[in-house]
DNA sequence: TTAGATGCAAAGTGTTTGCAGCCTG
DNA sequence: CAGGCTGCAAACACTTTGCATCTAA
């Protein structure tokens, strides 16, 4: 727990106890929850805990670069502590999401067309291993 | 008007007058427009179009693959007609979507993590060349 | 002590659904 | 003529906002 309060300390947070239980469930969870799978996962062991609190510390951890939102599928936002460069790959079965090691040099040539990159994301999507091992 | 109504045929879709100016709307625009972005143009020389209509379309459209829905920033999905393989970057200040020409080979070593590719998508977000030339 | 965080409820935004009537094939 | 499509309104899901209360520093 000592790690998210330095976390937190370093960006000029408030330490409060909610911004801490999410952001070690994102830690401990490689999960990239919906905001809501947050929210009902952490109200069991916390019940006062509010949606808006967990919204208002996803915004506020996002911010300041501690986890990153990804949008992959339809109108819902995911989160993530991004432990280096990854993409993602997304199980259009199970819903799942998977970290992709990838590297692609080519993408660094991006800036010549003129443009500022400030994030780069990719996204697969498919079925994964184990709903194709189930059958369809 | 004629090559739409071609593609519709092509995939046993009845041919509407509503599917053919949304088909013509996203071959003639390539700005990645969102459903209601769609709307509010056609609307204006189509007063009796309805957003559902316009849902409908697209969606249909997308089942036939003729169109692509991607998803880039927050909770709205934006519509696409993909003229061979292409990336979007997006500009976090004037919210235009530019297609990015590249290719990254090691993309497709993506089954060999056992998993089955359908569908790649990456996006680079940043500030467009426009937007850094008028300055911050 | 005070700026900032929490948490409730209500409002927003983008998308989907139910259904009667219309139109393509 | 039949099944699919349109378009209205109402329902939905996810997120944001307003505001009174509370709390970390």
């Amino acid at each position: 727990m000592e790690k998210y309060v330095k976390i937190l300390k370093k960006n000029d947070l408030k330490i409060t106890s909610q911004r801490l239980i999410v952001l070690q469930y994102l830690d401990e969870n490689c999960i990239h929850p919906t905001a809501d799978q947050i929210y009902s996962d952490l109200k069991i062991n916390n019940p006062s805990l509010s949606k808006t609190t967990v919204y208002n510390a996803l915004v506020a951890l996002q911010k300041h670069g501690i986890i990153q939102a990804i949008t992959i599928s339809g109108s819902e936002l995911r989160y993530d502590i991004p432990h280096g460069m990854h993409h993602h790959f997304y199980c259009k079965k199970c819903g799942k999401i998977v970290d992709i090691d990838i590297s692609c040099p080519n993408i660094k040539k991006m800036s010549e067309f003129g443009h500022k990159v400030e994030e780069i994301h990719g996204y697969i999507k498919g079925i994964c291993k184990e709903c194709l091992k189930k059958g369809s």
